[in-house]
RNA sequence: GCCGGUGUGAUGGAAUUGGUAGACGUAGCGGAUUCAAAAUCCGCCGGGCUAAUCUCCCGUGUGGGUUCGAGUCCCACCACCGGCACCA
């Protein structure tokens, strides 16, 4: 027989399917195990290679999970809002809720193909409105505790979507989607106050298995420094307040600047008090019109004008100093207005040289601060210029001068973070409607929780408009509605949630994905919570991954979700590059399609290649020609099936090897090491077909490949006269005694440099050991009329010899 | 500029975490089998020296250092990739 896989793969994809062998278990007396991948978001071009590689790990990772007696949840959904769909539904017009449904089909049927164990049964769905129910379900409490509001505010808009971008959806001044300008809007906009769990993101990520790098990441993200508040006066009699994370240096403050939006600026002009009013408001008018883009690329020269008219206060000194703004101050952090320390503040500093500013210095220990700012903040600056503060090092004057501002009455310590509120409103049609009414008598309203969902309508078109407004607030009779307080006339918000809000719970879902009386049953999440391993893309570690830890912990303040956290581990696969080392992409011809590789070699030989291909966390590069080494692979293990010897034993020569693979092979999965794993089942394989082979041994291989390659695993198993399904055999047991041979060969060093070999019993202790060295006649060629100094013994490693002359 | 990551044969990558560098796989070369090809099997495959050998010499981005011993640790640099970017 040969090994058929296009007629193996779909008889035991679909007698796992009846068997439901992998179907979660509600109630269990076996410790659970919960193992999660990033649902896809079902595009029109279906799967491409990228997509195997997570989920097969996950796969493999969830398959020894079983074997090792889990009780395990891998469940797959649809993260299916979003622009592509209304984009393609506008091109095609077809609704976009027919072009989710087709492609979701499509989806299930590749991912089927391909062999994972997921449970079909919970399959989640975020355009769904039993799903998005929930979502919506969500924001009403969020609402309910402030945590949601409507504010109006510069936001960041992209000139082609026409719509709302969240911070986290702008890279480098472009959109993150679709590469069109990012520019500044003023619009009215629900917000969502993930600002106020800053500390608790930061601080909770200590108890986490997540790898380093997400943490960092999401730490920078947040941003938090610390430093203290201090009030300044104006000449015109206003309180100034500043943020510095430097209130050492306040004697050295020499200047104040104000971002141009700044009320106060907005009071002066408009009480007359600015001399130079009309420059003042040219300013301003050229840093409002300013893109991100215009920005950061502008960001070298610094602009500003000096306020005629006005003065700022020094508190610590009574000095009268100039108050400029200057678009390098942003409104969107801390006061919106600093202090300007040039001699110690490198923005400062070059501020200061191109407007003439005085440069004070007041920490000493670096260059001449005429010449360049000295920015140090440890001990090597000692306070000079300062009063009472002189002598202090920089680290004993910040509490110092911090407790002096608080007792003064003018200042106090202030953290604070880079992140800001989640702009939660997109203009676009496919999105859950946010369950919001507004009534011209009582405001803004939340819809009675008993009306969710709240359900998207059909529309004739979906295209956005010019004005800004969503294509919702074109459906005149869905908007009229009436007030749920007052029971006057009242009109329904228009915009939608953006993308992330699905997303941002749906694991929860899959806890309990049919329950219609609550998102999921307290049973269930206290069941299933948390996540134990969540396995995903590293882009989305400010945006996913930091939403939903957010909405998670809402959830936990209100009685909702079980854990602090929802995810216990987090991992990151590194992308599949096309063949030439660049980013799989239409445009460059070089994508591949998963259905074509299984169309060639089967899906097991895919699944083996994508995880053969490099370690998992780096980049790799999609190769054909290397592809074919995993099918040989496969190939020979079908012809030593077909072939070994029919005792149930172990071969005694393979014996050893073996119980090391066992162990290799186990470990490898744990750490996410499938490369090696896969090679030291080749290395296994080599063994076999140089000493042979019996069924004993092919049943324990098999059983270590059925993870990595299930379908094939199942084939040979049943061949091999196994009973049941290999997928749901218990992890083969090594013996760590059989993992060592009964000799062992060690390399013998003379100084460092390796001479020779030699064989010793594996029990050999280290005088045998050196006698042995010392016996060999290639290292006396190199000891010879030397006198031994010292030995250094590695056990079944290495003997090193350090001579000198006599 | 700041924060991460990476750098090893022709090539994708290994290396028990300080212990024989190049496992395993591609590609290549030689052989067996075949009428022939595919498939399969066996052997070779970093560089140098050599007629050929030999753990003889060199070799993990570069230059130093620590150590009996460094791809691995330390210091200084170079290159590439990713994230952030006037955050006071």
């Amino acid at each position: 027989m040969k090994y058929d896989f296009a007629a193996i793969e779909p008889k035991w994809q679909k007698r796992w399917e009846e068997a439901k062998v992998y179907a979660a278990a509600d109630h269990s007396d076996k410790p659970k195990f919960y193992g999660l991948v990033e649902f896809p978001y079902p595009s029109g071009q279906g799967l491409h290679v990228g997509h195997p590689r997570p989920y097969t790990a996950m796969d493999i990772v969830t398959r020894k999970k079983r074997m090792d007696g889990y009780n395990v949840l891998f469940p797959m959904g649809f993260d299916a809002f979003g622009l592509p769909t209304e984009n393609y539904a506008i091109k095609n017009h077809i609704h976009p809720a027919k072009v989710t449904k087709d492609n979701i089909k499509n989806f299930t049927s590749q991912l089927k193909m391909l062999g994972f164990g997921f449970d079909w049964d919970r399959v989640v769905d975020t355009t769904d409105p039993s799903y998005y129910k929930w979502t919506q379900w969500i924001f009403l409490q969020l609402y309910k505790k402030g945590l949601a509001y409507k504010a109006t505010m510069p936001v960041n808009w992209c000139t082609s979507c026409k719509c709302v971008l969240a911070n986290e959806e702008v890279v480098e001044g472009v959109c993150e989607r679709c590469g069109a300008p990012v520019v500044r809007k003023e619009k009215s906009q629900w917000m969502l106050r993930i600002t106020q769990y800053a500390q608790r993101l930061i601080d909770d990520l200590d108890e986490l298995d997540f790898i380093e790098r997400v943490k960092i990441q999401q730490r920078n993200w947040i941003g938090r420094s610390t430093g203290a508040e201090v009030t300044f006066k104006s000449t015109a009699g206003d309180d100034i307040v500043v943020f510095t994370t430097r209130p050492d240096t306040l004697f050295g403050a020499t200047y104040m600047v104000l971002s141009p939006e700044h009320e106060l600026v907005k009071s002066w002009l408009e009480a007359g008090k600015l001399h130079n009013a009309d420059e003042v408001a040219a300013y301003q008018k050229a840093a409002a019109s300013k893109s991100d883009l215009e920005r950061t690329e502008l960001n070298k020269e610094k602009t500003g004008v000096c306020l005629d008219g006005v003065r700022g206060v020094n508190p610590v000194n009574g000095r009268e100093i100039p108050i400029f703004i200057s678009d390098y101050v942003l409104s969107t952090y801390g006061t919106g207005a600093i202090m300007a320390v040039p001699a110690h503040d490198d923005r400062d500093w070059e501020f200061a040289k191109k407007f003439g500013c005085e440069i004070i210095e007041v920490v000493s220990g670096g260059e001449d601060v005429q010449k360049a700012a000295f920015t140090a903040k440890d001990e090597t600056g000692v306070l000079v210029n300062s009063d009472f503060l002189n002598g202090l090092t920089v680290k004993d004057a910040i509490p110092a001068v911090t407790k002096w501002l608080e007792e003064q009455g003018i200042g106090e310590a202030k953290v604070n973070y880079k992140l800001r509120d989640w702009v939660f409103s997109r203009q676009r049609y496919w999105g859950e409607p946010i369950p919001m009414v507004y009534c011209g008598k009582c405001g803004w309203q939340p819809l009675p929780e008993d009306q969710l969902p709240l359900l998207l309508p059909e529309v004739e078109s979906y295209e956005p408009t010019d004005d800004g407004e969503s294509p919702l607030s074109k459906m005149t009779e869905w908007v009229k509605t009436t007030c749920p307080r007052c029971g006057g006339e009242a009109r329904r918000e228009t915009d939608t949630m953006p993308q992330w809000a699905g997303s941002s719970w749906y694991f929860l879902r899959y806890m309990d994905p049919h329950n219609d009386t609550a998102l999921a049953s307290k049973e269930a999440l206290d069941y299933w919570s948390p996540v134990d391993w969540y396995n995903g893309g590293m882009e989305h570690t400010t945006l996913h991954l930091l939403y939903s830890r957010f909405w998670h912990k809402f959830l936990y303040d209100i009685g909702v979700a079980p854990t602090k956290e929802p995810y216990q581990k987090r991992t990151s696969h590194g992308m599949i590059l096309g063949e030439g080392g660049e980013k799989m992409s239409k445009s460059r011809g070089n994508v591949v399609n998963p259905n074509d590789i299984v169309a060639a070699y089967g899906a097991d030989t895919l699944r083996l290649y994508t995880m053969f291909i490099g370690d998992f966390e780096q980049a790799a590069v999609w190769s054909d020609n290397a592809v074919k080494g995993c099918k040989r692979f496969l190939d020979k293990v079908w012809n030593l099936a077909e072939s070994c010897a029919d005792s149930l034993e172990h071969t005694k020569a393979n014996e050893a090897l073996l119980h090391k693979t066992i162990k290799k092979v186990a470990d490898d999965i744990e750490a996410m090491k499938f490369n090696t794993a896969i090679a030291a089942m080749m290395t296994l394989v080599g063994d076999f077909q140089k000493n042979g082979c019996s069924k004993g041994d092919m049943r324990t291989l098999v059983t270590l490949l059925s993870p990595f390659a299930p379908h094939v695993a199942e084939e040979l198993w049943e061949m091999l006269g196994g009973a049941g399904f290999v997928c749901q055999q218990p992890w083969p047991a090594y013996d760590e005694r059989k993992t060592a041979a009964d000799t062992v060969q060690m390399a013998v060093q003379v100084n460092g440099k390796v001479r020779s070999n030699i064989v010793v019993p594996a029990d050999a202790d280290n005088d045998a050991i050196i006698a042995a060295a010392q016996a060999d006649p290639k290292v006396q060629k190199f000891t010879e009329g030397m006198a031994l100094a010292r030995t250094v013994v590695v056990k079944g490693r290495l003997v090193n010899l350090i001579v000198k002359p006599q």
